[in-house]
DNA sequence: CATTCAAGTCAACAGGTGTTGACTAGGATG
DNA sequence: CATCCTAGTCAACACCTGTTGACTTGAATG
């Protein structure tokens, strides 16, 4: 029978424990730094493990990547969603997703320079927004582009507020954010091209 | 006095000639592969010339970068245009500015990871969109605010079209994509919050 | 022709990288 | 107690990086 903390010397002993802290410090350091700065020693580091142990576990520095941006898209109800406010309550909830944990970040910054995680981006946004375009624009050329329209906005201002970090997007609280993008994601989506 | 082609045996042996070429190749580098990846190897290869050179002509990497990062901020006469097609000339402008060579593409890669890149970038939409904004809004923290979301627009289209490559984004024409984002460009530099 | 100075090359350095294979703990099981 | 398998470490490998200093080339000048 296992013991209630046997004592143990630092750290429980454990497979699983140590393979979600070397993975999350991965994906701090991938989203800090991006792919080609990021480096296992660096990652093995902050885990207090031994270099060759991230290895054991994820093979190489692509599969550790491809690990740490792994991503559930939780996407809120949007049935029920009036479709007049789709803009408004798409701007808050990406604005929170970008915000709640930094995997989104990790991509993008990886994404600069990384052909696979471009390609995890692209799919990020094809499963997040197409299905909400295609429910509005009956021809699938078209909600393709109104999707990738609206990407191009919600990936803009996570470019500017949270790499290149323009002073001004900075500063705005999450309210006034929404007010000015959900429009533009509205129109995007939902309507006319003027 | 000089010779007229006097029988090179590859290329003109002058100084500045390899210096701008090697300016060249590093530009091209920067913009497909980001600061990171690209090596000054590979710069020296593409123009032809030994590493040892390139050092010789720009001290370092970053100083190589800075110097392939060189950019003059031609913007067109604003001064002539309708306040109400501002966002499609803006639109049209910045298309164009992008494709027409690949110095912008350069700083967006390095400026995921690079913060040098990244202050160049936000310093070259200050210096192109601030006095637009400045000229339609009085108040300087408004005007600041209503540039940085035009940059987002701007950098959102650019992000996705060139180098997260979104189709639906790079297979739209110039006429179809300044159709499309105009008008928001136009909201967020002279219209209301919605 | 001899000199000179810029243009350019060569070979090497010191350090960091991802990755590997042999080795060592350490707790559960027989 | 002996065994066994997992968790973990160690030391090294082969390679690539930016960068350096000594050397060579080559064309113009005196």
């Amino acid at each position: 029978m296992a013991e209630v903390d046997p004592q143990m010397p630092d750290r429980a002993r454990s497979g699983p424990a140590t393979r979600e802290r070397i993975r999350l410090a991965a994906r701090e350091r991938f989203a800090r730094d991006g792919f080609e700065r990021t480096t296992i020693r660096q990652v093995a580091g902050d885990a207090g493990v031994d270099p060759a142990l991230v290895m054991r576990y994820f093979g190489s520095k692509p599969q550790l990547f491809a690990a740490a941006a792994e991503l559930d898209i939780r996407m809120p109800r949007l049935a029920e969603v009036p479709r007049e406010h789709l803009g408004e309550v798409l701007a808050r909830h990406f604005l929170h997703r970008w915000e709640s944990d930094d995997t989104l970040q990790a991509i993008l910054r990886a994404a600069a320079t990384n052909s696979e995680a471009a390609e995890r981006m692209r799919d990020v946004f094809a499963e997040q927004l197409l299905p909400v375009a295609r429910e509005l624009a009956t021809d699938h050329r078209e909600a393709a582009t109104r999707a990738a329209l609206a990407a191009s906005q919600v990936l803009g201002m996570a470019l500017t507020r949270y790499v290149l970090r323009f002073p001004a997007v900075v500063e705005l609280g999450h309210d006034e954010l929404v007010a000015w993008i959900a429009p533009t994601l509205q129109r995007y989506l939902a309507g006319d091209r003027d």
